[in-house]
DNA sequence: GCATCGAACATATCTAGACATCTACTGGCG
DNA sequence: CGCCAGTAGATGTCTAGATATGTTCGATGC
């Protein structure tokens, strides 16, 4: 094997890192077609699972996708949804009536798919937070966002079921405002809010559910809502196709 | 080949789904090892190119990570940070001369490592946030932070340079307060901020950087920092290691 | 008792070839 | 002209090896 030449590097890598730059460089623009497996044999005069571990470095970092039986594309820049925090949540929006998606910008709104609405226990530390006492369910409502019919979020709200049964809360269509304004009119109108963020890769259901290729991570956003006396009344949990979102957060230094 | 009894499903797919499950139901804790390749070779019947391809499947989603001539292991839970986006920046905070980081929770801050100061031609989409003219530069200030030894985190600061030049904020230490108590004494104290939130994978410099494993995602955190007359006077590009950061907003819903 | 060397073992890389499965294109047929 | 079957070509999966390289740990020697 002529190692030495290539300075310690495996020849998949050089493969993969010369691909890349000639990605950078304009060769392959987004969706364009890469060399195939055979043309990276004959080329580089390696064998196929060697050029096939050359892609393997590319699509794991997100720089191009395989399509069976088609080839090797360079992956396009995915539509990207701003989604700002702050703004989003403020009282102007849901306290009118408004779909709090209104202010995402550019026309560009996803929309929602209703997956349901069940009582069911919640999650340990979900619980936690809503204070639900031992055996108490939650209203769980779950609903998937798409955009251009393609899915880019999941979102799964967790409620008191006590506090809400028998509201719109409960029912697949929560009515004008959405479950903030059904909340406020039982008294528990949100006042405060907390979000928190991570990222890691999905998993195989969430990268089958959100139609995710290989090197997508999902990014969490956990919400919650805390009314004015401080009492937790929803935990929102969502997971994000990190390729069609940005989070967006404004706020003063005082 | 007796892919039809596995329903469908790659025998790759398969061996990864029993070490997932195997993982989850505690059999193998954080830390510990996984059956080697050979253990799968003669367990499951297959050549080792496909028992490696299922490790290869756990270390995409982050579940395990490989020891060149050691084995396969189970990964650790990171130690978490939690970053609170908004109570960071309050001037209570820094206009007091207290480190930003103080707040950032259970005495675990991270140690900042000054990688250096330059004057240089920023990124074009940074340059016109900061309504730098054709030409000018921009006063650069690179660091990475580590917790415990381990980068967590790499932070590149643009300021335009003609407003900064010959103040603290051109040298390695900023001063008491940090550079916005320096921008405060110029005139320019930033009065809101603006955080923008992506996530993806990292490229092979972001990950020797910040000594990432294969299937751990970077966060990337722009901060732009704006004067009450809506100046803007920083931006602050973070790439963060995904599993070492809650990144926290809190903000009431008026 | 401690340091060092080496063998056993583990993963990393690579080859050469087989069959499976999906896509896209090309003809031919109605 | 349009639809559909056939087919070439592409990636997906899998085997059975070989060689390279790093880790671990016991045995040896000082």
């Amino acid at each position: 094997m002529a190692k030495d030449v290539a300075g310690r590097q495996p020849k998949y890598q050089r493969i993969a890192a010369e691909l890349k730059d000639a990605i950078a460089a304009g060769e392959y623009g987004p969706g364009a077609r890469l060399p195939g497996e055979s043309d990276l044999m004959s080329r580089y005069g390696v064998a196929r699972m060697t050029a096939r571990q050359a892609f393997g470095v590319l699509q794991a970092q997100g720089l191009a996708e395989a399509r069976k039986g088609a080839g090797v594309f360079v992956r396009e820049y995915q539509v990207v949804i701003r989604r700002r925090g702050i703004q989003r949540l403020a009282v102007e929006v849901w306290g009118a009536g408004g779909s709090i998606w209104d202010v995402d910008g550019k026309g560009r709104e996803p929309v929602v798919e209703f997956l349901g609405v069940t009582d069911e226990a919640a999650p340990d530390a979900v619980a936690a937070v809503l204070g639900l006492g031992e055996g108490a369910t939650a209203c769980v409502r779950r609903r998937r966002f798409l955009l251009d019919g393609k899915p880019v979020m999941l979102a799964t709200s967790y409620l008191d079921a006590a506090l809400v049964a028998g509201t719109p809360v409960a029912e697949p269509d929560s009515g004008p405002g959405g479950i903030y304004a059904r909340l406020a009119e039982l008294g528990y109108g949100p006042a405060r809010f907390r979000e928190e963020i991570r990222s890691r890769m999905p998993g195989p259901d969430e990268a089958a559910r959100l139609g995710l290729t290989a090197g997508t991570p999902v990014v969490l956003v956990c919400r919650t809502a805390y009314t004015a006396e401080g009492k937790a009344v929803e935990v929102n949990e969502m997971v994000l196709d990190s390729a069609a979102y940005v989070l967006e957060y404004e706020f003063d230094a005082r």
